[in-house]
DNA sequence: TTGTGTTTTATTGCCTCC
DNA sequence: GGAGGCAATAAAACACAA
């Protein structure tokens, strides 16, 4: 087929088109100035927006060199959804590359250059949107995946090294208490106990407590530092974070912490930006390595563990 | 060829704006 | 109140495996 296939409806009615009321063929007209000629699109015969957009070159000269066949075709075509051209397509792609959203004047003009309705435009650029919405959508989700997976890596990092120092705290701590070999004939309770008051006591620079852990967890714990068994208690973080350090060589130091609780402040406002995590307390732990254990730290001794706000 | 899932085109109903 | 946008949906067209 050659020349132009713009089809225009002169229909003054608006927006709502059904095909099978309107008269069939009181509203298409031919342009010979839209090159996507041959494109397998038509249009509903009923579609009459835009009508009065339609100027002298839409009706013009339908197909001076007799191609009256392929017309008769398109006029005798049962009304179907027809799917745009490649070129079609690829043109009304770079116009929304453009710009978006469709005023009307270049509805009008896009509807002409590519030998279809207005309204085949408009709803092109409809749909259109939807679909970058969608995807839009979709690399938003992944974007956010991602940058969560880093954080929460960081995070895990970060609870771990915590941990970490808290064990050399509380076991340093200990072994100041006093004789070991005397502990282990008289049971650690009563060192380990008097270790844990002053430690509660000592004020900012060592916040440590456990002191929510039952007499039972107590003794439990001795296993756990003495016998390296698995604890379903409330130390077993500790001890876990103590036996993932893969360091045999702890030894009970006298209590010199080698980082103050500032440093370790700092050292969450430098690895960690405190302000896209939430309150320790606040946040789902069933998914970290020790569950909701809370290691034994009793709820008003938890500030500690809470990132700096 | 056919069944099935996906994509594209179009409609409908509701909402907002002027 | 009309025009235009959007979400939800229908339905035709298409892709593709069996």
């Amino acid at each position: 087929m050659a020349g132009g296939s713009v089809f225009c409806s002169t229909s003054s009615s608006s927006s709502n088109l059904t095909t099978t009321t309107q008269p069939p063929l009181d509203s298409l007209f031919l342009s010979a100035s839209s090159p996507f000629l041959g494109s397998r699109s038509i249009v509903s015969f009923g579609d009459v927006q835009g009508g009065k957009g339609c100027n002298d070159s839409f009706f013009s000269s339908y197909d001076e060199h007799g191609d009256h066949e392929d017309m008769d075709e398109y006029f005798h075509q049962p009304e179907k959804k027809r799917r745009l051209s490649v070129e079609q397509v690829r043109f009304l792609e770079k116009s929304f590359d453009e710009e978006n959203k469709l005023e009307p004047e270049r509805k009008i003009r896009l509807a002409k250059e590519l030998g279809l309705q207005p309204r085949q435009v408009a709803i092109w650029f409809q749909n259109r949107r939807a679909r970058w919405k969608t995807k839009q959508m979709e690399k938003d989700y992944d974007s956010l995946q991602a940058s969560y997976n880093d954080l929460k890596a960081n995070y895990d990092n970060l609870l771990r090294e915590k941990v970490a120092r808290l064990t050399e705290k509380v076991l340093g701590r200990k072994k100041n208490e006093g004789n070991l070999e005397q502990a282990e004939t008289n049971g650690l309770q009563e060192p380990l106990q008097k270790s844990l008051a002053d430690s509660a006591s000592e004020g900012e620079g060592s916040k440590v407590s456990i002191g929510a852990c039952k007499q039972e967890d107590i003794n439990s714990a001795k296993s756990d530092i003495f016998d390296s068994s698995e604890s379903p208690h409330c130390t077993d973080g500790i001890h876990s974070a103590l036996l993932e350090t893969g360091d045999s060589s702890y030894v009970f130091e006298p209590d010199q912490s080698d980082v103050s609780q500032d440093e370790e402040d700092n050292l969450s406002k430098t690895l960690l930006p405190h302000y896209i995590f939430p309150k320790l307390e606040d946040v789902d732990y069933s998914d970290l390595p020790h569950g909701s254990c809370n290691f034994g730290i009793p709820e008003e001794d938890q500030a500690i563990w809470s990132w700096p706000y």
